[in-house]
DNA sequence: GTGTGTGAAACCTTTCACAGCA
DNA sequence: TGCTGTGAAAGGTTTCACACAC
């Protein structure tokens, strides 16, 4: 009755707009764990603001709309606050995915604790390479590509981490959305295609950096524009 | 004269608007490489669009707005917009990067094609663990953090890769900015502070994992709501 | 008093549609 | 004709300011 009334307008508005908020919910869990490491039992927009450079305002805004989590007076109970957010971001439960390339990248990736303290778990890892099958990387043995169709099910594979050059991404991505993944996190310098129901992230450190040095350069014209003018 | 008023008029528009436009420049660049690549001379907007899921109207919009680089009825020459975004991006030069951090996620970073490939080169590597102290890795010797100071002005380093666990990551920002680095990419799970002459980036691995479980678990809601309704 | 949740206003970004040039 | 560059419109996001709940 009204729950399932509820649930339906919530999740219809959550998918329609407000796609910058869902952006710094990660942000706000994250305060929320170090709060709750350091003690605090409650937090108010403004203290879970200033640390990351957000406005108040725009932290009431990005949490009322997922919910109504704090109290007026009041403020948001941390743990309340933070184990909704791992609702809302689906974390409250345990993620198994693949590490497809297992090169410098691949390794460094599988080695990464922040991984599997945020409950996502490398449970079987795969190169094109010949020369890498049946070597063995923190405990996994490495399996070729064809190996996905039947491990995807099989270890309830649900997201790929693609570490492979520019020009085999998009054929590892279409194997691995064959074999039934249905989220990618692709750290190849190019762009991929999929179907809609697969979600894809893209993260190109060449164009972090390229975005730092884009960022100096314009901080140094500025500085001259000032001290000329 | 003109070019004087042009050239003023251009550079204080860049930065006080679209922002958001920037964040896509190195797209772009990566594209007209591709074309370059495969032997095209000139491209559209909308040809360039195409392979990012962007609009021909938003390429069109974000190049403008650096200044006139197409002719109508013909489109872009792939050479020249791709210098003139190299300019405007600030890449059109090496730049010298300190690595601060040579654990699992460090190493692979030092031997990550992508970043010299665009001009980026790490020319020292720091730690704070004394066992690490005088190996080499790269054909580069890790030097403890006492040597910022000295290596930063000495090698015109100008931007450090922070690969450290959060914990340590505002203290050794510190340090890197007081050594004379004027840009920052951060890989820890942490929001940095600095001064505004200080460009940072942040990549936060475990965030990009969770958006893309936030996606997952969006779409699986909105299909249960379609099957149901 | 304190601090949330929220309309309204301000601001920014994207899309539309077309004048104008090759 | 083909395609850019750009005002105007539409759409989305952030900030403001305050009613209201504790």
């Amino acid at each position: 009755m009204a729950k399932a009334d509820d649930l339906d307008s919530e999740t219809t508005a959550v998918g329609e707009t407000r796609r910058a908020a869902t952006l710094r919910l990660s942000l706000y869990l994250r305060q929320l764990e170090r709060l709750e490491r350091i003690g605090r039992a409650r937090v108010s927009s403004k203290e879970l603001a200033e640390p990351l450079g957000l406005s108040a305002a725009q932290i009431r805004k990005d949490l009322a709309y997922f919910g109504h989590f704090g109290q007026a007076g009041v403020g948001y109970e941390v743990a309340v606050l933070q184990s909704s957010l791992r609702g809302v971001l689906g974390v409250d439960r345990p993620w198994n995915a693949a590490l497809i390339g297992v090169g410098n990248l691949g390794r460094a990736l599988l080695g990464y604790r922040g991984f599997v303290d945020r409950g996502f778990r490398i449970r079987a890892i795969f190169d094109r390479d010949p020369a890498l099958a049946s070597k063995r990387f923190h405990g996994l043995e490495v399996r070729g590509l064809n190996d996905l169709k039947r491990l995807v099910p099989k270890l309830q594979l649900e997201l790929a981490i693609l570490a492979v050059p520019a020009d085999a991404a998009q054929e590892v991505a279409n194997r691995a959305i064959k074999a039934g993944v249905v989220g990618l996190l692709s750290f190849a310098p190019t762009a991929i295609s999929a179907p809609a129901s697969v979600a894809v992230v893209s993260v190109d450190l060449g164009l972090q950096l390229e975005q730092l040095a884009f960022r100096v350069s314009q901080q140094r014209a500025n500085q001259r524009k000032q001290s000329a003018g």
